[in-house]
DNA sequence: CTAGATTGATTCATAAATAAGTCAGAATAG
DNA sequence: CTATTCTGACTTATTTATGAATCAATCTAG
């Protein structure tokens, strides 16, 4: 029993996470690279290698991405010259509008 | 001190994440929404909504992609519907290429 | 076929993340 | 201006993820 935590997650969050495990799992496969080649690589565990391709909610999102960037995926579809200037545009974007925006009503809107 | 536990990560795997963490805080305060709404909404503590807007490596992944999808951000920019089609679509590629890319020397390159 | 490698799934001890609470400072509203 | 809300940062107790080890099953090479 207590197979799992259940933290109550949206289905659109669990698919998303799953679907970076496989697109993980194909890069790896795809690279001839196996679980402990990654894992070595990433400096972490076999078992949670293994977690994070098959999309456990609870690995950390640092083990994941790391993983990802290892086996050659690109979240974001950015290299990484465009990641930093990505950086600096959102950093920017916020002390532009820091609370400005509060004028409406706090009404949000559930569409997903 | 002992600010973070300092696992060695890549710099591109750090700034992913840290864009992340922008994009979800900009996605927030553009929708006028809290920290407090969010953390409620997510079912997760506003501290740790707070670490995850801030980029750290530590955070679940689950958690972290649930805000995402609360304030709006859908990653992989796919609508739900094509999310599970891509599922589906890295579910059948695994299935066609078990091992069979196992041929060539396991020679990895290092780029990036 | 046999032998070796890889994977997937356990278990357990330990390290780390998380929730909850509090507090000071900044921003906002009135 | 004052009052209120929001944020960021800390502390502590608890929950959870992680590493390590093991085992069975599957795959691959020879």
């Amino acid at each position: 029993m207590a197979r799992s935590a259940h933290r109550s997650h949206s289905r659109y969050a669990r698919e998303a996470v799953e679907l970076l495990g496989l697109m993980i799992r194909t890069a790896r496969i795809e690279r001839n690279m196996t679980v402990t080649d990654v894992a070595e690589r990433a400096g972490i565990s076999r078992g949670l290698v293994h977690r994070i391709e098959k999309g456990e909610m609870g690995s950390s999102i640092g083990a994941a991405f790391e993983v990802a960037a290892i086996v050659g995926l690109r979240l974001f579809e950015a290299a990484p010259t465009t990641l930093t200037r990505h950086l600096s545009m959102e950093r920017g974007k916020l002390t532009l509008l820091p609370q400005s925006v509060r004028t409406g009503t706090t009404k949000v809107k559930d569409d997903f």
